[in-house]
DNA sequence: AATGAATGAGAGTTCATTCAT
DNA sequence: GATGAATGAACTCTCATTCAT
């Protein structure tokens, strides 16, 4: 309320290149908190909040709610493209991947249901993209005898369909849902966990 | 400082009684057009715009957000439940009449993901009343041997899964991912109709 | 169908930084203004409008209408609180500093009816807070025998008796009425002023 | 919802002429309960609700929330003028009148602080007509040497002052907080009652 | 005369986004 | 680069008032 300049008040360091990363990770980080907690529509000054930056530099990073979203979801479809190019993968070890992240991130859930609805109303062109990677990983591990391998649409059609088992539910919820989910496709899913290498 | 009197002059048409039934029907119509394109989040203004009503006659006839979507998906369920209780009602042909609102309301979808969700953030309540609608009307139904009743889960987690693979697709795509879905599933589905009588 | 980026074109001045303060006191002035109009119930963005800011600036700075209310009236129950504690203060004195309040701002007179009176229908719960400081710092100065001494409540009821002298009327006849008031609960007043220091 | 004209379906009685004078009087009714609860800025709506008719009545019989109010504050002013006319009526006796109503009606509570404030901002228009007509009927028998009657103002500043006393309050506390305040003026007030001839 | 639906203007609140510092 | 205040539109919900029936 004075009109000091308020010299050195704690004000908050700019410490120039390394924060620039450091806030880009605090914001990552925050986000995948967030929308944890109140889904993708949180308002994006809790995102800021919570990272402990101000708003504008939430806007320095992403340039909208999209890019936000994406960088989360990147992370999550790097892991399946990973585990997919690992030189002994097998499909059911990449959808216990897959099923991992979905019960994890509640935000990964919905790109799942974006495959060929692209512009869609609702969903987001973001999330087809992710999708078609998600769709490009698995499918060339795809065997030609596989349940899934006959009709081609049949593929991400039962990915999304095992998305939409878990929506909506509690993280604990999802696992068990997932898992039922796969059983009645018919379909063999190895241990579901993160991929890390 | 209250409330002003109008700014007067050309007072727009009010077509006293008849129009209320008339206005009613509009909104439920307009609700299902706004509902399918933007989903249950679309605001109520734009029901009321789209219905060419103003936005006070969408809260006389419905106090709440909750209200409308209920008046929407009512109709959905209701067909649902008559279509199991009809005498000869079997299984497949009432997973045709499910499908069918499955794939012709996009709101519908979303009631589906909901059961054992209840007062889980972004399942509104009334979502899994909804649902347990469906859940009573379909395992009346749900003969021993078939192949969703070896778990008690299986029934509402398949529907559940036909609700992901149809979700943020067009009404065109719906139909037949809908069917895929069962397909994948391998469960019998009737014809995919409404059910009126 | 969230929220619009902003129509785009001629987005108005933002003054950076240096306007926070110069708001916030526009805010606070525009409030004593528009209170001292229409009262404590006078709507928020009238509050903005006169201030020249958006509404979102008062949402800023004041949490709800509480906040606005108790950032004006905290003000004039200080200065009473200050003459109150001053090392030769006596009730005369302290009771003309009051009168003046009283008579320079209409939603000042408001709290004083609501001693005793928290969570009342229309009595705001910060009017009671308030209205309890000022009693706290007149009753320390009531000499043993003063006329309002007697039995517990006539303190505060007398101030609001005065107070209802003063409802409802002019800045101008405000301080006349508010003497006469005084003069027929025989209470002795000292100088109407503004106390600083 | 059906088109049928719902030919004797229970329609309201309309009983012509002798139902006119009985709504009004159900208006009437209803306005003091609800501003008793809810206070003079109650919507209409509910006035007519409570009455059990349409609010196109309430229009019919009251042109605006003005007329309303006075209404009903009208009957509590006529007993105070009945209890002025008496042939034995005197001060005390009438204040006790007075302050009856004070205590019975918050409603009236205001128009006592209108006296010479007529058009004031917060005051409305038929607050001072009335408060004019109270000032008449006391103003009658104010003996020569009364407490009140030395200055001009004396006596409706007075009158003032005990409803600010009351403002804000429950009705258990009004009468409590009425006498002391009168005590305190060394006004001497008759029984507390009201006048029925 | 009564009914009660319709109207649409606010009031309160929340947020995406910009920008001076 | 970071900060965080400002902006204002959009959304929900409430009412005073009118008017066809």
């Amino acid at each position: 309320m004075t009109q000091q300049p308020m010299s050195d008040e704690r004000r908050p360091a700019n410490d120039g290149r390394k924060a620039a990363a450091r806030n880009r990770a605090a914001l990552v980080a925050a986000a995948r908190e967030i929308y944890a907690e109140c889904g993708l529509e949180a308002p994006l000054s809790a995102i800021a909040r919570r990272a402990g930056v101000g708003q504008g530099v939430l806007y320095r990073h992403f340039p909208d709610r999209a890019a936000v979203a994406t960088a989360i979801l990147d992370e999550n479809v790097r892991q399946v493209e990973q585990a997919a190019a690992a030189r002994d993968a097998d499909m059911a070890q990449v959808l216990g991947v897959l099923t991992w992240h979905l019960t994890e991130s509640a935000a990964f859930i919905g790109i799942l249901h974006a495959d060929g609805a692209a512009g869609r109303s609702g969903v987001p062109s973001y999330a087809s993209a992710l999708s078609e990677r998600v769709e490009r990983a698995l499918r060339r591990l795809l065997p030609d005898g596989h349940r899934l391998a006959s009709v081609n649409d049949d593929l991400m059609i039962a990915v999304a369909m095992v998305s939409g088992a878990v929506t909506g539910h509690t993280r604990e919820e999802r696992e068990h849902r997932a898992r039922a989910a796969w059983r009645l496709l018919g379909v063999e899913v190895g241990p579901v966990r993160s991929y890390d290498g």
